[in-house]
DNA sequence: GCCGTTTTCGGCCCGACTGTTTTCAGTCG
């Protein structure tokens, strides 16, 4: 079996648990886990590198993980990996997830009361037979019981959409704290992974204690993890972890940094003050024997010791940012209020809940110049596709309302439905009647990743097609992604012109941001839309920019940053 | 396991909190 460099970053990271708990040398249980986080944040051909025997180019990826790897890739699966798994019971590796566990506690509970699942545990647990336990006690019993049960109502993830939420919200009630002199989210958060597992704030204050009792018996806050000095740990309402550090306002800058990572990120930050004979943490920056401290008043400044440019939250997953900080080449990030209008929108003729008019009114509130409609296109009959004459009909109406309306022009869109053998939903004159079209599959996901990506690539190969829609269709925390060769897509919409969605809903937050890089190098531009199917729908896009930020998107690779003059020429442009 | 303009061997980021211990290992970020 062929496997993608998912598959093969997901086994290396199960190998990884593996050797830790087997006891093997920490460094080698790093390796494992860096590799699976190169592999998949990799932009380059996997199979191209395979068969050059490039592998070992890649930071972090030596002859043995290259020979792993190049295994993997072509049977799916290695002597080594095969005997691990054999010797470890499935159970024994899900018990890490659960908070508090690590590998050496689950190894004990493993060979010393032979625990093989997370049942059986909760009921050695129940039993009082953990507390016995030598290294265990009451306290550890409870906690695993309590983390059996956030591992099974949370699964411990959560969307970045609602975390923000929470996480603002959690913000603005801290800093209602007199104690508390400064405070940020940080964390994943603040550097906007997709999913998040738990809100970090970061405060700077004189009376750390104060802070603590404030945090730990806010309203919102429902169990105290933890409480200590500088650093306490509670569970919110929404079933959401949040963690709070206080430091000083001289360390807060470092804090912050530090707290906000990734971890991969530090790691290259701290092993880089190593070069510049510094050390690194969260509370500052020290230089040479007599750790001389070197102030530094924001994050920017602790950059700049290193000359490198300011590198912003979302960048921080050391995929490359060092490297462009370094050389002034980071990009200058797309903001919100670069977006001049927005695409993507239902209304009541398919699935959506308002009517053009209040879409139109909508997106003119929120200072949009055009709102392009796309509704669904007819085999999606789940969701109202329209028919050919809804469509004239449709058509008629906007034409009537963009008379009518000021400050806003509502563009004649479709989501078109890519059918199974990669056919569209419509006859070509039918598609040449529209603004723009936007291709997207809804059904039929199981299929081949070769197949799927076959059907993707002859949808947009139609020349009507501007927009390839939530690419992978994936919903995040609930549905995994259908198989498809990312990369051929993004070849095959570079060659064709086409641009591929950020799609701002946020179970959705597709394309993944980690195939940004590799798009713009191919010069593939990018549409962040809301696939709003109401008005508060448009909001959305907020998450978004966010997805687009970390993607490294600049508002030039963003068709929706365009103005509608050159849109509509960049669409017309596209067909010839 | 990986890596190297001090090194091909000996490092590999660093600190807080907890619980179970009487000085520290384990976990987490």
């Amino acid at each position: 079996m062929n496997m993608d460099k998912h598959q093969i970053a997901n086994v290396l990271a199960e190998m990884a648990a593996l050797l830790d708990l087997k006891g093997e040398n920490p460094f080698k249980v790093r390796a494992y886990e860096n590799a699976a986080r190169v592999l998949d944040g990799l932009s380059q051909d996997l199979d191209h590198l395979i068969a050059r025997k490039q592998l070992t180019d890649i930071k972090g990826i030596g002859a043995n993980l290259a020979t792993h790897i190049t295994e993997l890739h072509a049977h799916g699966t290695f002597d080594e990996y095969v005997q691990l798994r054999r010797s470890i019971p499935e159970g024994v590796v899900a018990m890490l997830a659960i908070p508090g566990l690590g590998a050496k506690k689950v190894g004990t509970l493993w060979k010393k009361l032979k625990i093989t699942t997370i049942d059986e545990l909760e009921k050695m647990c129940r039993a009082g037979k953990i507390a016995k336990l030598e290294g265990f006690g009451e306290k550890s019993q409870e906690k695993i019981l309590k983390g059996i049960e956030s591992v099974r109502r949370f699964s411990g993830r959560h969307l970045v959409s609602e975390a923000h939420v929470a996480a603002a919200a959690l913000l603005d009630a801290v800093k209602k704290c007199k104690a508390v002199l400064r405070a940020e989210v940080g964390g994943s958060v603040r550097r906007y992974v997709e999913t998040v597992g738990d809100i970090d704030i970061l405060v700077a204050t004189k009376n750390p204690e104060a802070v603590m009792d404030y945090f730990v018996t806010l309203p919102d806050v429902t169990q105290v993890v933890a409480k200590g000095a500088t650093k306490s740990s509670v569970v919110l309402s929404s079933g959401i972890n949040a963690d709070l550090r206080a430091v000083t306002e001289r360390e807060f800058p470092f804090t912050l940094h530090y707290f906000t990572g990734s971890k991969a990120h530090n790691v290259a930050m701290r092993s880089l003050a190593k070069q510049h004979d510094m050390k690194l943490n969260e509370y500052g920056l020290f230089k040479g024997k007599d750790e001389k401290r070197i102030p530094c008043k924001d994050e920017a400044a602790i950059f700049a010791v290193f000359g490198l440019d300011f590198i912003p939250p979302e960048l921080r997953e050391d995929m490359g940012e060092m490297e462009a900080a370094a050389k002034k080449s980071l990009p200058r990030l797309v903001e919100q209020g670069d977006l001049k209008g927005v695409l993507h929108a239902h209304t009541t003729y398919s699935d959506g809940r308002a009517s053009l008019e209040e879409m139109a009114f909508a997106a003119k509130k929120r200072g949009f110049a055009y709102l392009g409609i796309s509704d669904h296109s007819k085999s999606a009959a789940y969701a109202g596709g329209l028919s050919v004459e809804q469509i004239h009909q449709q058509h008629r109406e906007i034409d009537q309302l963009n008379k009518k309306l000021t400050g806003i022009r509502l563009l004649k869109g479709i989501e078109c439905d890519i059918l199974a053998d990669g056919s569209l939903d419509y006859s070509d004159d039918i598609l040449e009647t529209f603004d723009f079209v936007i291709a997207s599959i809804h059904s039929k996901f199981t299929m081949t990743e070769s197949e799927m990506t076959k059907r993707i690539c002859a949808a947009i190969s139609n020349p009507h097609v501007d927009i390839l829609a939530h690419p992978t269709g994936r919903l995040l925390l609930t549905r995994d992604p259908y198989p498809v060769d990312m990369l051929k897509v993004i070849q095959c919409a570079a060659k064709q012109g086409v641009a591929i969605e950020i799609n701002s809903h946020p179970q959705r937050l597709d394309l993944d941001w980690r195939w940004g890089q590799q798009m713009m190098a191919l010069g593939v531009k990018t549409l962040i839309s809301p696939d709003a199917h109401s008005t508060d729908g448009l909001d959305v896009v907020r998450f978004g920019i966010g997805i687009a930020r970390k993607g490294w998107f600049e508002k030039e690779d963003v068709l929706n940053c365009f103005g509608v003059d050159n849109l509509l020429m960049h669409f017309q442009r596209h067909e010839k």
